[in-house]
DNA sequence: AAATCACTTCAACACTCGTTGAATTGAAAT
DNA sequence: ATTTCAATTCAACGAGTGTTGAAGTGATTT
């Protein structure tokens, strides 16, 4: 992974409404959210809401699949690690108790 | 944690020079980085450099302390930690096994 | 005290980004 | 075929961001 690319990455999640969408479609899992329910939502000019996935899915963050007249929004998980990962890699100097809380990430529900 | 804080957080990493500053304070530690250092080692203006720790101090991302002349600078873990945990909270409807890759960072050296 | 080193602050410029309203495409229903 | 719904594309404007060079602050050395 590039510096460049990753900071594209974060650059896609850098604004109010891409991340709360971000956060949406992250809940949603593998069915994902049509463009128009996150729209109605969030409370988002539909055109708007438009450009913003679509910088989020030129960064490689998510992707979209039609279904009907809807448009489903899904993210990608893979890259969505892979940027993450990137970020805190090699953390501490190989000293990962003192970087623990960022790479261990809290259960999530239902373990 | 609001969307507007941790939009901010994102911000701050997405620019190049700004994610590859703080990737070297992650893998530096807590001992972090002198401002001089990173500008060398980075090949960056000094005044440019200034700006973006400054940047990314505001996010709450970093924080510095003086050592002589120096000022030494280093990634505030929890803040890190708290924002990553945002971005992937609750995520795939309590089906963890969905979205594993993203949840589970891999091992760092020494475990 | 003067010089030097490390870094930050300031002002100004070009450039990019986000929002808005209007027009357009694409799919389903009548 | 025409209408309607879902969503995207386009053009344009204002606001914010990054870079640069010059000046300023704060701490060590002589």
């Amino acid at each position: 992974m590039d510096d460049r690319i990753a900071a594209g990455r974060f650059a896609a999640l850098a604004h109010p409404t891409r991340l709360s969408v971000f956060r949406r479609l992250m809940q949603a899992g593998p069915d994902g959210l049509a463009a128009g329910v996150l729209a109605e939502a969030l409370d988002v000019a539909p055109n708007n809401l438009s450009a913003h996935l679509n910088t989020m899915s030129q960064a490689g963050l998510i992707e979209a699949r039609r279904e009907g007249r809807s448009r489903i929004y899904v993210v990608r998980m893979e890259t969505t690690a892979a940027t993450v990962g990137f970020l805190i890699e090699d953390c501490c100097q190989g000293h990962p108790d003192i970087c623990d809380v960022v790479t261990r990430q809290p259960e999530p529900v239902g373990i």
